[in-house]
DNA sequence: TTTCAATTTGTAAGCGCTTACAAATTGACC
DNA sequence: GGTCAATTTGTAAGCGCTTACAAATTGAAA
């Protein structure tokens, strides 16, 4: 019965080429297994009817898809948009196809997010830092569907990843605020709930006030969602309520906008009133006036890797191995030395 | 064989309940067909078992996926983000999961991508402006998976789409242009090939020139992907080529953004010395000093608007209508009185 | 207690593909 | 031409799930 309503199968194609099913199959997965003739018809015929193998089938049958899954915390904001970028490019040089979905930093999404792309047959996935629910992870393992966690290092866990140290980095950032003579800081951090990242950042803040020797009470600090008008909101809270403010450290750029922005609206002078910092140094850090102080992340580098090595995870070449990269201190315009 | 090696399977699960498998099943598809004693037998196997239904097994036998996949030209700026990122939340409201994959404006990866999602079962496409072989659109017709054009809108097509008029809204911006005496007119367009709301951009400008009865001699178009980077060279070789320009029309803020950052770096001042628009309204025109005269794109509109339509569309409630969508201009700092 | 319609459950046939294994073909060599 | 190993092709058994249809169960009404 010749299949007229919908889409062609291999049948089809296999009827029209006079040839079995196994044959076209084998002319579309090891061409090389199939005599040249043989495969001439066959590919005309799959020409012909313009058959599409269907994915769910051959996804049962051959327990594989060659799909990687991402699931990151926004699209919105350009902070992971490089990286994955550099993700996917390494990816499909290598013949993955990428999916991305995002969970706007809610857990209970991006648990439902990374079932929806495990049930879709991917064979590997790229998650954003450590922080999620044990069972989660679990559940990946009995799936064995290998998981790299990226955008954050730490040394003590056993879940593979490629990232850098945020705490010391931002630590690092902070001494160079310390040294400029700033006493009274601003934090603008993000939220730390469920977000290892957040929590890293904030404690490298902490560390640096505390290794100079500087009271607890140098730090004012407001957490609040990854956003520039949330940005804006924070410092202004945090300058009327804390006059003595000469720098505000921001959890990340697009925070850090926000803060320059109304800076800007209030009338003060960056650095000259106050000082500002990032950290991720997206574009967008190099793009306002001032150019951001920020902390440089090695993300085109951090995706490219990361495609390199899930792969290996997936294809069973390697175990799953942690890679720490640096990170780096962009000296601009909007910090300085605290003034007169 | 109590299959102990791997992924629990439905079998697994019927045995442990003491049922068969089509009563798993139903417990997992439509519960209420199913009587309480028994569900509460399944429900328990499944939760013991850490029981997950395998997609590609599902999606061959339901040929439904709940899964709408959307290919956007970019992820690296933020053009799309606030539309997709409408779009998702819409989608999953309605019990959807969003797949996004990028082709970098090129038209290979693009097919690439569409098929990959209509393998991987994607329900429903959105694709962003109308440009592409008419093969694709025979394909997608032929597997029978729905495709919704946005972010552009053209009255004439019958491919369904929601979007605006990129033509007459750039065409209505240069009016403004034009109105505050600028009549040598510098213009970085995006690149045109392929890409049809560019095309429809440009047109808008020389539109707007010749209904004013300027000859076509007052643009100096210059056409480049779009990037900040990019923004800034063609400003740059467009002022030194013409010294006359007093504004500058950019196909989008992104390219308006660069132009602004080289007009900084050149020491001219906007709108002092240059005029500069862009297109979209994406964060980043509030954002740089001065703030950007654009034309605004209802882009959470429209991502809402997109998913409902293409849900109505997998669901075959509609037929698949074409939506058009008002934009406006925002009139901020970067656009001024030509000067003297 | 019967009867019978309504509800619940089970049986088994696919969905479209891959692949182990068997059968057929090829052609180099004697 | 006959052998035999190597190559090519075909047969058929799944992969894990859904669902049409049939069988079994339930319980209200007679």
């Amino acid at each position: 019965m010749p299949n007229t309503r919908s889409v062609p199968t291999v049948d089809d194609v296999a009827r029209i080429a006079g040839v079995s099913t196994a044959t076209v199959s084998r002319c579309l997965n090891s061409p090389d297994r199939v005599v040249e003739k043989t495969r001439d018809k066959v590919m005309k015929a799959v020409k012909k009817l313009g058959y599409t193998p269907n994915f769910g089938a051959r996804v049962m049958a051959a327990q594989r898809t060659f799909t990687i899954g991402a699931i990151i915390p926004t699209m919105e904001n350009a902070i992971f948009a490089r990286g994955i970028q550099a993700f996917q490019e390494e990816l499909r040089r290598r013949g993955y196809t990428l999916l991305v979905s995002s969970s706007a930093y809610q857990p209970d999404i991006e648990e439902e997010q990374i079932r929806a792309l495990v049930a879709r047959g991917a064979d590997g996935l790229l998650l954003i830092g450590y922080d999620r629910d044990q069972s989660l992870y679990d559940y990946l393992k009995r799936q064995d569907v290998p998981a790299l966690v990226a955008w954050a290092f730490s040394a003590d866990s056993e879940q593979p990843s490629i990232g850098f140290d945020n705490r010391s980095s931002m630590s690092a950032l902070v001494q160079q605020v310390l040294n400029l003579g700033h006493r009274s800081l601003g934090v603008i951090s993000g939220i730390t709930r469920g977000n290892d990242r957040a929590v890293q950042r904030l404690q490298g803040v902490k560390d640096a006030v505390a290794s100079n020797d500087l009271p607890p009470e140098t730090l004012k600090i407001i957490e609040t969602p990854y956003e520039i008008e949330n940005g804006a909101i924070a410092f202004s809270r945090l300058m009327s309520a804390n006059a003595d403010l000469t720098a505000v450290i921001c959890g990340n750029d697009v925070l850090a906008v926000g803060a320059l922005r109304q800076a800007r609206e209030m009338g003060l002078q960056v650095p000259g009133d106050v000082s500002i910092t990032g950290f991720d140094d997206i574009e967008l850090a190099r793009i306002v006036t001032p150019q951001l102080t920020t902390v440089h992340v090695p993300h085109r580098e951090m995706g490219r890797k990361a495609a390199i090595e899930l792969i290996s995870m997936v294809e069973k070449t390697s175990p799953g191995i942690s890679v720490e990269l640096d990170s780096s201190i962009q000296l601009r315009e909007s910090l300085g030395p605290v003034c007169c």
